[in-house]
Order: structure tokens, then C-alpha cells, then sequence
DNA sequence: CTGGTCACG
DNA sequence: GACGTACGTGACCAGG
């Protein structure tokens, strides 16, 4: 068994054999469900798996369950063969007016007996007999021994087996048979079968009978469902009763119909009873489960490209959850197409005229079944704003391939009363009809910047889900290659540029910009088509492109286990947003005013002129040319510097005016970013302030924040934390602030493996007196402040001169400090080496969840784009893995707090090492537990840490008390 | 549209 | 040997 996994034999842990339980299969019922219920996914060699992907996660999860209680001890999964059974005999149109299979699923029955084989199982089927034939004779066969038995199914005709024991006759005291749904993960005993046909499950024979079923094409009798079949046998006792009381019902249709039927009803009995007799192709006793031998099932994942699969088996037992959102349906998209390394297909280039506008109900419905039919479609949305808590929507538009794209305009010409409005479907009636396919699990939607339009469709009312984000696949794969770097190198203009060689048409062409601007429902629709069509089409594109590299360059997990089960996350931070008090921030801007204006005055008389004190130039000419002040230093620009380092080293030298610059400059800013700016951010249809965050906006992974930017509310000085004073909770409720203590430090204790840091972390030691103690042997507010100095040097990549500045010394004595640090902690030289000469090679750092950020000046010949590259690229790993582990706790915060009865928490802000909630001031006791235990096990059970992750919280009723 | 300055982690 | 004198952001203002 050395080949084997630990799974269970049949003897439970404590020595005591179990009674044994044997699961029958139902494989060829669940590949089906699978089919319509997973997205389109295609192996390594082209062949469609997506049906395959469902049933081997399923057989997984079966595995999963071999040590529970009601796991099972024997195992076998039964197939249908032939088309042709004994119920074609009594009845030559059975199962007669069934479909084809689709053709994608075609190429994957036989891939099912390969699945099977691979999990080393026994896999059961005969001519001339359906599965639910060999799975009632073996049930029956099972139950006679004592055995309880599972069918996994959830087909109907095999309800009639629930709950049924052997004959007491047998002298055997009998087993019991349930049934298991593994999508719904639901049990089938009698009380469901009861609830589901109003009978128990040895009447639903008669029942089935009498209703029918059109699936396999029972006849059944005519105007007779679901509820009047119930009805009629709980009356009469059962179909025989039925058939015998009709004539004497009251004169009815459905009289008229039991009895031209009568006989139709005593076939359709026939047809639904399950044959409990078969003789059985293989004994019982061979279903005994001994372990999954693990290499041929390693072949069957790596052959078709199931990598998430494949690492959980080479983690060991896939028994155990290694990760956040093990095997959702939505995932497998990721999966199966991640492992695509066919080439791209060659596609057409993007033809403008080739779009559809949809202007009826039957085309827009003839667009929505190919949709589903798809499993796959990329969509957009047109809107009056970039501010996606303002915008009102104009019109969708779908993409289902190269070319294949509509607009579906909603709210054109609306604006503007005079003009004749354009033919469309009524909005609310298109919503009506889109929301089933935006919200269907088995429809992947793609989009660009999705987040944006989860947000306008939710105010719609629709929650699409599950998503894919093309730009949020471009940042993983990409982060630090863009062009310039700058913040639209995944924008959808430069990414259709660089994968697709194809340039888009821009917002600008169609709308135009500045004052000329208008609004994207007064474009005609015509242009609308053109433009709101490539995009979806583009989006469509791109996704193919950047999908197939995932797996391939080690992005998927990252990918799939942070950054895409974030994006709905972020989008109801978005929409939470906070409450902010304008009549406090109106007394400060009113209080701050009149300072500046003062200041003003002061600064003014000081200097014998009136000048715009906020120019940089102006100031410097009078400080340093005017006055004659010495000490001015001349940018590459030729201007005189007048930072805030300038002026504070004039104050020191007793120049007053530096000092009232500086107060002036300070109040400005704090009046212009904040008091004002963000009293026009406050959202008048909520009255709240609803930032946005961006998933690429950081080159680290971190998210960034903007309009309002709620990342740099100051708090550092006394003034400024008045801001912070602002931010509020709505009565009855407080603010609760959860931060990471350190984590950045604690990160590069845990990398570079630095064991006294490590330890003084591990006792909750003050860390910059530790290290003072280390360094200089004694701890002293001097040695520890310049503890505190390096400390952060290092996370920042470490310059001499960098440092010197800091601490104030020469570059010299700086780099004896970092020579002593280095010696002192060892692992943090070899750390920084290391770390260069990994990025120098692949061009990438990583952090420890496999996030890539890519330098390129790293091996740059200008020495100071290579050294800003170097320092960046120690830095990234950390600042990543820090941005990683929060980002994971985002993901799993609502969850916990809905499962510990907390649906009142909302989390309202995350400041790169800080989460703000608001929740019922009741609520506080127990919900700080349930956040200081996500966040503090957020990098399990990817990463185990070598150092705890401190988490400070504190609430109050504005965020200025909760620190 | 760019550079200088300064708010945050 | 000298340097743009630390990493990552976004907003505002002045000036061209």
C-alpha cells in the first residue's frame, strides 16, 4: 500500500469494523447535470471535459467522505451501455423523443470510464439494462446482507428504492438505502421523497405512472402532473384503486382521461418499475474499497489539466481542504482552460459591421439561450458615469465569440425630450429576461474592470455571478511589464494593442471629450453598436488569450484563490461605503479658512509682496532670490526646492516665515484634499462616500483607493486626526478598526528567517527595542530609535545614503550601522541576495502566495534605474505577502461573520494593513474574535508562518476613536 | 499635462 | 564615483 493514499479501508480508525455501506454511482445521470451545470472547458489537447471536470470532482469529494461515519466502505459506479433495454419492448417509443446528446458532451462518455479507472473503481454496465436497473439489483443485493447502501443520484425513478429494508424473512435484519445529490450536497431520505411527491417512496411508482415523464417519454395519462397524481393515489391507495374508482368519479376531463388511458397508465407502471433482479456482473464483495492507488490517478489529472486537483493529490490526502474555495463549480473554468495549451485558434479580424443591435424581445432571447448554451459570455455595460454608485446604465452588450457581439441598448435618447427615441426593448423587461443568465452559476461572465459593472447591474437589481476579469488576469500575469507603468497598462486600449494587435475604438471617438462631451445614451446607435460591441468582443478575446497562460506561467493561484474571489468582495465595500459627517467637516474647513487666511496675511507682510504662497516657484524666488536666503538648492527643473525638509532646516536657522509656509502649506492641504473635497464626495443618493478601489493599482498587489482616496485620511498629527473625527457610524452602531501589528516586519522575520526577531515576535516583545538590544547591546531611546530607522530600511531596500539621510549621519556611518544589522541578523543579507539574484534571472520577485511583480530595469546599465529597481524588488515580496494575507482575510471575513450570526457587520474600508467595519455596538463582543481569528489565520492554509500576526482592534463611534 | 508637495501604509 | 538621499500609492495646485 506504499503506492496508496491513507483513504480508509473498511475498518473505522478505533479497530472496530464498520458495518459496511456500499455508494452506487450513478455516472451516467450526473454527467449530464454536470454538462448543463459547468462552463465550456477544454484539456491540453483540445477535447471538451467539462462534464469529466464535474464528475471527477465529485468522485473526490466521495474519496473525501471514506472515513466519515456514513462515508462508504464499498464503491461502485454504474453506467448505462446500451440505447436499447427491455422497456423498449413494452414500449417501442421509449425514451423515444429524447435529443442527441449535445456534441461537446459526446467526446466525454467514454473519458467517464477513464475517470473511473483512474480512481482505480469498479465501473458496472450491461446490455439491455438501464443503470437504475443494476443499481435497484444491487441495492436490493446489498440490503439483503444488512448493508445500507447510497445511490448517488438524484433521479427520480430511483427515489422508489429510499428507505426500503430487506424482507424480514431473510432473517437478516435489513439495511437501509438513501439517496445523495453531491451538487446540492443533500441527503434523500423519506421525509424528502414525502415532501417532493406527497407520497412515500413505495407509492411513487404509481405515481410516476400516472403523471409520467416526458424526459424518457412515458406516456403516463394525459392532463395528469405531478399534484393530481399525488392526489388521486393518496385517495385511492394506489394506481390499481385509481384505474378501478374512475368510472365511478364525477364527470370530469380528467375522469374522461383515466379511463381512454387506463391502459397507457398500467404500461407507463411497467416502464417506471425498476427490475430488482438483474443478475449481477460483478459480487458485491468486490466493491470493497482498499485505498486510491495515487499514480494513475495523477496521470488522468495532469492528462487533461486538472492542476488544482493534481497539487491537492501531491499535498497528500485529498481529504483535507488545502485551500479557500476548494472545487466551486466556477472555479473549474479556471481549471480545465488554464491547461489549454493549444494554439489559438486564427481569428478573424474585428469587424465593426458584423455586430448585432438588439432592438426585440426575440432577438434579445435568441441571444440569451446561446448564451447559455455558451457556458461563457463576456459582457459590458454602457453608462452615463465612471462613477459606478451614480451611473445609470444605457445598454448591455454581449460577446459569445470572435466577431459574435451585440449592444442591447436600453435608455438611448432618453435624455433629451425633444429627439425621437430610438426603437429598444423596454429596460425593465431586458433586465427581467438577462437576469436568470447574468446570475446562473453555469454561465461564466467575463469582463473588463467587471467590478464596475457588478455594481450598476446590482443597483439593477441582478447579482451576476460567477465572473472573470480580464484585466484583473492581465495585472497577475503582467503586474510591472506595462509599457510605461503607468496606471492604463491593463486598461483594455493597451491590452488589445499588445494580445490582439487590434486598436480599439476609444470613449473619445464616440463621445468626444471636455464640454463637447456627451452623454453615451445621445450616441446614435448605430455608432453605440460599434463601439459597445468591440468592447465585449475584445473582452471576449483577451480572455481566451490570457486564460491559456494562467497555468502555464504559475499565476493560477493567485488568480483564483485571491484576486478573483476578491473582485465581489470589493464590489460590496464599494456600495457599503461610510457615512461621513458634513457638518463636521464644514466647522473645520470654516475654522481651517480662516487660519489659512491669517497665515496668509503673516506670510505676506513678512516677505513686503502678496504672492500665491501655494506656488512652488513663486515662493522659492522670494525665499532664495528676493530675500537672499541661503541654503536653496535647484532641482533638474532650475527651481528652487522649498519641501517641507527645505523649510524646516530655514525654521531652525530662525527664518519665522519657513514656519508659517509650513503651517500654511499643512492647512491647505488638509482643507483642499479633505474638509471640502470630500464633502462633494458624499453620495446624495446614500449619503455616504463610496471610494473605489483598485485591484491593479499597486504594483505589489496591494489595492489602491481614489475618489475619494480613503487610504490617506491623515491621522498623524492632532489637526488631522479631526478628519479621521468625521467618519462615523449610523446610530446604534460603532466602528470597528482591525489592524496588523507590524506585519511587514513580522513577514521579513518569517523570509529572511531571523530567529532573535523571530523570537521577539513570537513573546510579543516591543520589536525596535529588540532590535536595538541586538545591535547595540543596550536599549536607549537613541539606539531605539535608530533600531526603528534601519528596521524599516530593510523593508524599504537599503541605501547608505538613503540611510544617512534618516539618521541624519554621513553615508559612511550609515553603512556601518547596515554592516553591524547584517551581522547581527545574517538571514537578512542572505535574504537580500538571494532575492536580487532570483529577480536579476526570471525578472520577477514572488511573494509567498506565488504573486509575480515583474523590474524591468532590473539588469537596466543606468546604475539608478538598476539600483530603484533593486530596492523595489526587495521591498515587493514583502509589501505583496502582506497585500496577499489581507486580502485573503477580506475574502473569508463575511462568511465567518455570517456563520457566528453576525449579518449585521458590514466591512466598510481596507487601508493596505487595516480593515474598518460598522456594526451594532451589541455586536462588537462577539464579532471582534471572529475578525482577529480571520485575519490572524489569513495565510493558512496556504502558508504556516513562523511568526504570529498580531491584530490590534478598537471601536468607537467615528474612526478617529476606534484607534 | 507635468512637476512639486504632502496625505497615508 | 555620484546620486534623483528608502518602498508603495493619489489628490491638489500652479504653471506651461
Amino acid at each position: 500500500m506504499s503506492d496508496a493514499t491513507e483513504l480508509a479501508p473498511a475498518a473505522a480508525s478505533d479497530g472496530a469494523v464498520r458495518k459496511p455501506h456500499l455508494y452506487l454511482v450513478d455516472g451516467s445521470a450526473y454527467i449530464f447535470r454536470a454538462y448543463h451545470r459547468l462552463p465550456p472547458l477544454t484539456n491540453p489537447q483540445g477535447t471538451p471535459v467539462g462534464a469529466v471536470y464535474g464528475y471527477t470532482t465529485m468522485l473526490w469529494k466521495l474519496a473525501q467522505d471514506l472515513d466519515d461515519a456514513d462515508g462508504p466502505t464499498h464503491l461502485a459506479v454504474i453506467l448505462d451501455k446500451a440505447s436499447q433495454s427491455f422497456r423498449h419492448d413494452l414500449y417501442a417509443d421509449y425514451k423515444a423523443n429524447r435529443p442527441p446528446p449535445p456534441e461537446d458532451l459526446v467526446p466525454q462518455f467514454p473519458l467517464i470510464r477513464e475517470a473511473t479507472r483512474a480512481f482505480s473503481l469498479p465501473c458496472i454496465e450491461e446490455d439491455m439494462l438501464e443503470a437504475d436497473d443494476l443499481i435497484a439489483s444491487y441495492a436490493r443485493a446489498a440490503t439483503r446482507r444488512g448493508w445500507d447502501v447510497t445511490i448517488v443520484s438524484s433521479d427520480k425513478d430511483l427515489m422508489q428504492l429510499v428507505g426500503r429494508c430487506a424482507d424480514p424473512d431473510d432473517g437478516v435484519e435489513g439495511g437501509c438505502i438513501d439517496m445523495l445529490d453531491t451538487m446540492k450536497n443533500a441527503r434523500i431520505e423519506i421525509a424528502e421523497v414525502v415532501e417532493k411527491f406527497g407520497v412515500p417512496p413505495e407509492k411513487l411508482g404509481d405515481v410516476l405512472a400516472l403523471m409520467g415523464d416526458s424526459v424518457d417519454n412515458v406516456p403516463g395519462v394525459r392532463g395528469i402532473g405531478p399534484k393530481t397524481a399525488e392526489k388521486l393515489i393518496n385517495e385511492y391507495g394506489d394506481l390499481e384503486s385509481v384505474l378501478a374508482a374512475a368510472p365511478e368519479m364525477k364527470k370530469s376531463k380528467m375522469r374522461e382521461n383515466l379511463i381512454e388511458h387506463t391502459e397507457m397508465a398500467r404500461l407507463s407502471r411497467r416502464l417506471v418499475q425498476l427490475k430488482e433482479d438483474c443478475p449481477l456482473p460483478m459480487p458485491l464483495d468486490e466493491f470493497a474499497l482498499d485505498g486510491i492507488p495515487k499514480e494513475p490517478l495523477a496521470n488522468f489529472l495532469s492528462t487533461h489539466g486538472f492542476t488544482s486537483l493534481l497539487k491537492r493529490l501531491g499535498a497528500g490526502s485529498p481529504s483535507r481542504p488545502t485551500d479557500l474555495n476548494p472545487a466551486k463549480p466556477a472555479n473549474a473554468a479556471a481549471e480545465a482552460a488554464s491547461g489549454t495549451r493549444q494554439p489559438l485558434p486564427e481569428w478573424p479580424a474585428v469587424d465593426l459591421d458584423a455586430y448585432e443591435c438588439v432592438t426585440t424581445l426575440d432577438r434579445l432571447d435568441a441571444w440569451i439561450a446561446r448564451a447559455f448554451a455558451a457556458h461563457a459570455v463576456a459582457i459590458d455595460t454602457e453608462t452615463s458615469s465612471l462613477d459606478s454608485m451614480q451611473a445609470e446604465l444605457a445598454g448591455i452588450s454581449l460577446a459569445l465569440g470572435p466577431n459574435d457581439a451585440c449592444y442591447i441598448p436600453l435608455a438611448h435618447g432618453s435624455d433629451d425630450m425633444f429627439a425621437e427615441k430610438p426603437q429598444q426593448v423596454p429596460k425593465a423587461e431586458a433586465l427581467a429576461r438577462l437576469k436568470p443568465l447574468l446570475e446562473s452559476d453555469a454561465v461564466l461572465k467575463i469582463g473588463q474592470n467587471v467590478k464596475y459593472d457588478l455594481t450598476v447591474l446590482q443597483r439593477c437589481g441582478i447579482e451576476v455571478a460567477p465572473v472573470d476579469d480580464t484585466m484583473i488576469l492581465s495585472f497577475d500575469l503582467d503586474a510591472g511589464r506595462g509599457g510605461g507603468g503607468i496606471g492604463q497598462a491593463h486598461g483594455m486600449d493597451s491590452l488589445s494593442q499588445t494580445h490582439l494587435g487590434h486598436t480599439t475604438l476609444t470613449f473619445k471617438d464616440i463621445c468626444g471629450t471636455g464640454k463637447k462631451q456627451i452623454l453615451f445614451s445621445a450616441v446614435p446607435l448605430d455608432k453605440a453598436t460599434r463601439y459597445a460591441a468591440e468592447d465585449a468582443d475584445v473582452t471576449w478575446r483577451l480572455h481566451r488569450v490570457l486564460r491559456q497562460r494562467l497555468a502555464d506561467e504559475g499565476v493560477t493561484r493567485i488568480y483564483e484563490n485571491v484576486d478573483r474571489p476578491l473582485i465581489p468582495v470589493i464590489a460590496m465595500m464599494e456600495r457599503n461605503g461610510i457615512k461621513v459627517d458634513r457638518e463636521h467637516l464644514a466647522r473645520l474647513s470654516g475654522e481651517f479658512a480662516e487660519q489659512i487666511a491669517s497665515l496668509e496675511a503673516e506670510v505676506h507682510e513678512m516677505a513686503g509682496e502678496s504672492f500665491a504662497i501655494g506656488s512652488p516657484k513663486q515662493l522659492g524666488d522670494i525665499l532664495f532670490d528676493k530675500m537672499g536666503l541661503k541654503g536653496g538648492r535647484k532641482g533638474k527643473s532650475g527651481q528652487f526646492s522649498t519641501d517641507q525638509t527645505v523649510l524646516e532646516k530655514l525654521a531652525g536657522e530662525g527664518v519665522p516665515m519657513a514656519n508659517k509656509v509650513l503651517e500654511w502649506r499643512g492647512l491647505s492641504k488638509l482643507r483642499s484634499t479633505y474638509t471640502e473635497a470630500l464633502q462633494q464626495a458624499i453620495n446624495p443618493g446614500t449619503g455616504r462616500v463610496h471610494t473605489s478601489y483598485s485591484l491593479v493599482g499597486a504594483q505589489t498587489g496591494r489595492l489602491s483607493s481614489t475618489d475619494p482616496n480613503l487610504q490617506n485620511i491623515p491621522i498623524r498629527t492632532e489637526t488631522g486626526r479631526q478628519i479621521r473625527e468625521a467618519f462615523v457610524a449610523e446610530p446604534g452602531n460603532v466602528l470597528l478598526a482591525a489592524d496588523y501589528s507590524q506585519i511587514e516586519l513580522r513577514l521579513a522575520a518569517h523570509m529572511a528567517d531571523v530567529p532573535p526577531l523571530k523570537e521577539a515576535f513570537a513573546d510579543g516583545e516591543d520589536i525596535h527595542a529588540r532590535t536595538a538590544r541586538e545591535m547595540y547591546g543596550e536599549v536607549t531611546r537613541d539606539t531605539r530609535a535608530q533600531a526603528k530607522t534601519i528596521n524599516f530600511a530593510i523593508l524599504y531596500g537599503i541605501s547608505r545614503w538613503g540611510l544617512a539621510g534618516r539618521l541624519g549621519t554621513d553615508a559612511e556611518e550609515a553603512q556601518a550601522v547596515i554592516d553591524r544589522y547584517f551581522e547581527r541578523f545574517p538571514g537578512i543579507q542572505k535574504y537580500i541576495v538571494h532575492t536580487l539574484e532570483r529577480v536579476r534571472e526570471t525578472g520577477y520577485s514572488e511573494t509567498l502566495f506565488g504573486r509575480k511583480t515583474h523590474f524591468r530595469n532590473i539588469n537596466s546599465k543606468n546604475p539608478n534605474e538598476r539600483a530603484g529597481a533593486e530596492r523595489a524588488a526587495i521591498n515587493a515580496p514583502i509589501q505583496g505577502t502582506s497585500a496577499d494575507i489581507i486580502k485573503r482575510a477580506m475574502v473569508r471575513m463575511m462568511p465567518a461573520l455570517h456563520d457566528a450570526g453576525l449579518g449585521h457587520a458590514r466591512m466598510l474600508l481596507q487601508v493596505h494593513d487595516e480593515l474598518v467595519f460598522e456594526l451594532p455596538e451589541g455586536d462588537v463582543a462577539a464579532a471582534s474574535p471572529v475578525i482577529e481569528r480571520v485575519m490572524a489565520d489569513a495565510a493558512l492554509p496556504s502558508v504556516e508562518l513562523s511568526v504570529p500576526l498580531g491584530i490590534e482592534i478598537g471601536t468607537g463611534h467615528s474612526w478617529g476613536a476606534a484607534h
